[in-house]
DNA sequence: TCTAATGTATACTGATCGGTATATTTTAAT
DNA sequence: ATTAAAATATACCGATCAGTATACATTAGA
């Protein structure tokens, strides 16, 4: 048995592949090449593109939110600074070196069609992360829960796609800033 | 001379496609076929497809821009309302029945590469449109221009991207929602 | 009316696309 | 050691890719 799975290469190449040239740009070929994988292993493991790339975005999901989690644990245990520190992880993430913005937004660009099953994952996705921030401020105990989410969602978010199209990288503690008064006004008026 | 032009057909057919389909799923045979135009009279009009992309690129910035622009104006002349309007167009934009979600997001997602054309165009879509909210800022006479253009601008992308990905045609209500706050705070700040 | 530009239709190029087929070799559990 | 699964390399499929070439038709200004 080998140590890195056969499968697990192929997903893997093809995640760094479909981040650098896109999605239909980029050849089973040389996904093929880059994994170090036969055509026939690779057709083994996945029947079409379509489910390679449906593999990639399903573990590029499940990848990001535990990547967040894990750095949202090292930050505290306080579920107020655990909220704040939301910000300092999404940072941390968009200023890393190999920063190649989300993939989630590629998909949904290219595979716009609301039918296409690579859409409905990434959108998917979204809402996931953005659960995830609920819990966050569920357990922060905060006032509005589901309004705050939906405006530190919408925070994060726009800040990623400055990131990524518009080469902004500051974006994000534009964010943090918004974010801090909104989470302050919801724990005050929790205090009641 | 024909009312609309072989070159502004061909343009706005592949506007359509690339939206519908994205950049490199399209074909230039699809185009040409959906333009009613001959593959030579599509090459003299553009040397290569990528050419063909950067004129679809420009053409749309300037077609958004200009479109936010004339909405702007018709909800008011005072610039505090302007500023205030533009929650407003954008809204109507997404949800707007054809809304197929920011051209250039799609094309920064496909043509990551920083050396590429198309998002270089992009990116540079992405900062003139943030010049526009700037304007509005600076007729509105805010406190710190550059801070909330920062920040409005922030919350028009998280929108946007979020009715594109994420399927939520809401966010752009509780951008403006944080957005009226931040205004009124850089205004009544402006007083003294 | 002549001319030159611009259009059309169609066929073609070599390359690449996603996916399949075949025949051979390696691997690993019985 | 035997056997069956899983790997390899390679050749192939029809379709489509971006882009070119050729030959003919339309158009519009001098």
């Amino acid at each position: 048995m080998p140590q890195i799975s056969k499968r697990e290469q192929i997903v893997e190449a093809a995640t760094h592949l479909f981040h650098a040239e896109g999605f239909t740009a980029t050849g089973i070929e040389k996904i093929r090449e880059t994994a170090g994988v036969s055509k026939k292993t690779l057709y083994n493991h996945f029947t079409s593109k379509e489910e390679l790339i449906l593999a990639v975005l399903r573990r590029e999901d499940e990848n990001v939110r535990h990547w967040i989690m894990k750095n949202v644990d090292k930050v505290s245990q306080n579920p107020r600074e655990r909220l704040i520190g939301l910000f300092d992880v999404y940072a941390s993430w968009i200023e890393s070196e190999g920063f190649g913005g989300c993939l989630f937004i590629k998909a949904a660009s290219e595979f716009s069609d609301p039918e296409n099953k690579c859409k409905a994952v990434s959108t998917e996705a979204k809402r996931l992360s953005k659960q995830m921030i609920k819990k966050l401020a569920l357990e922060a105990n905060v006032s509005d829960p589901d309004a705050l989410t939906d405006q530190l969602n919408l925070l994060i978010q726009g800040a990623t796609v400055q990131a990524q199209v518009a080469d902004d990288l500051t974006s994000i503690w534009t964010a943090k800033s918004i974010g801090l008064d909104l989470i302050e006004k919801s724990l005050s008026a929790s205090k009641s």
